[in-house]
DNA sequence: ATTGCTCATTAACAATTTATTAATATTAGA
DNA sequence: TCTAATATTAATAAATTGTTAATGAGCAAT
């Protein structure tokens, strides 16, 4: 488990409620980031990063909802967590409604003790199953480090683009098994993106050069597979 | 174990249900794949090997009872669970009578809720078995790995193209077993591709090239089986 | 705004492997 | 023995992957 504070972004057209809600949370031990609307809250996640995204539900621009399904789409922010701020208790069952995946519901006003321990229950949560999760495979000569996305040939870093790293972490994650074109792209390229055939090529051909010839192994009319040769 | 998502493929000719299914499953943590046919059903599974298929039994093209015996009639979906959607309760029995090898069958209307557990009971299920049930066929002095496309004998690797492979596969999963020309081309090539009978002949040849002559026996106008003499 | 990066993607084509056919030889079995 | 069914081989077709270079988006620094 990393170390590092926890990340939190809040975002909310009111500067009063985000320096309310900012203030409290950094007592905490948190990082805080801000952003007054969804488009810049898209903008700063990406970013940063955060561990948790606390989203007012009504904002000019892009409201939170619109924010948070958008998130929700983008790989990286699988299992970041994302909490509503709602100004009406009865708001609850509409957000639910969308279905946009949140993770909580805080209602307005503010109860700063309430609203610590709410998000403290969730990031302890999460830090539990963090530490479950195989974010580390050492395999051959190589150390591939997926909290860190990046790569060690015998200690030596490597760095890889981002879609370099997930082919090779994916292939990595059971040596052997042939991944065909259809479930690589499943699994790296998120539904509905299209992309051309060679797409794919093209990143093995990157990751071959920056790892080395011998881990990606060419399955004709199959796949690619991970086999160290030699 | 493998720490690899589980594959679900869903299989509707309505659109609106496939994405309502497959919305929840994604979010459970399952990687979804779709098809709104038998015969695509079909198709899609050969590639994406999942673990659980979805299939609505009325459907243009090839229902869902169909694409189950199909795909129940092929090795490599031997331990593929595959759960029926009925519109009508009193389906059960008639799909019951089929006997095509259904696992589970779930009555439509989709209530997610409880679509989510039936699925998850079934797989946690299979997850147990999983690391007993290798995708590997173990026969005489050889070693048939289906995930690794690879064939050993004796330790040693031979490497065999596709259709060398799959013919391979297909024989050795029931050894003794006599299949015409007619099945192996079901199995092997996709529908619609019409190949010369020598075509077959040709495959085999070379596939007791790489593996020896002694493992494919020839029964002179019927079809080939799998047989160890010597 | 401009410049210079990296990354992801695409297109075009080369290289390679695999699949299929056609032609001919061989064989098993009535 | 005779013949239909396979074997075998080599040539050709088809399919798949490799490779390179170009394009454009996005971003950071100037």
């Amino acid at each position: 488990m990393s170390n590092q504070k926890q990340k939190i972004l809040v975002v909310d057209d009111e500067a009063d409620i985000v320096e309310l809600i900012a203030y409290n949370l950094k007592r905490e031990g948190y990082q805080v980031y801000t952003a007054s609307n969804g488009q810049e809250a898209v903008t700063v996640a990406k970013k940063v990063m955060p561990d948790l995204i606390i989203l007012d539900v009504m904002m000019p621009k892009m409201d939170g909802i619109e924010a948070c399904r958008i998130m929700r789409a983008m790989p990286e922010f699988k299992s970041t967590f994302m909490v509503f701020l709602t100004a009406r208790s009865e708001e609850y069952s509409e957000i639910a409604g969308f279905n946009v995946g949140a993770d909580d519901y805080i209602a307005k006003p503010i109860k700063p003790r309430a609203l610590l321990s709410r998000i403290n229950a969730i990031l302890r949560r999460n830090a539990q199953q963090e530490d479950q999760v195989e974010n580390k495979l050492e395999i051959a000569d190589l150390v591939i480090d997926r909290e860190a996305f990046l790569v060690f040939r015998n200690g030596e870093k490597i760095v890889l683009a981002k879609k370099e790293f997930e082919l090779l972490f994916l292939l990595a994650s059971k040596p052997g098994k042939v991944y065909t074109r259809e479930v690589i792209l499943k699994n790296i390229w998120e539904d509905s993106v299209v992309v051309t055939n060679r797409t794919i090529d093209v990143h093995i051909r990157k990751l071959r050069e920056k790892i080395g010839e011998n881990y990606v192994a060419t399955v004709k009319g199959v796949g690619y597979k991970f086999e160290v040769t030699e």
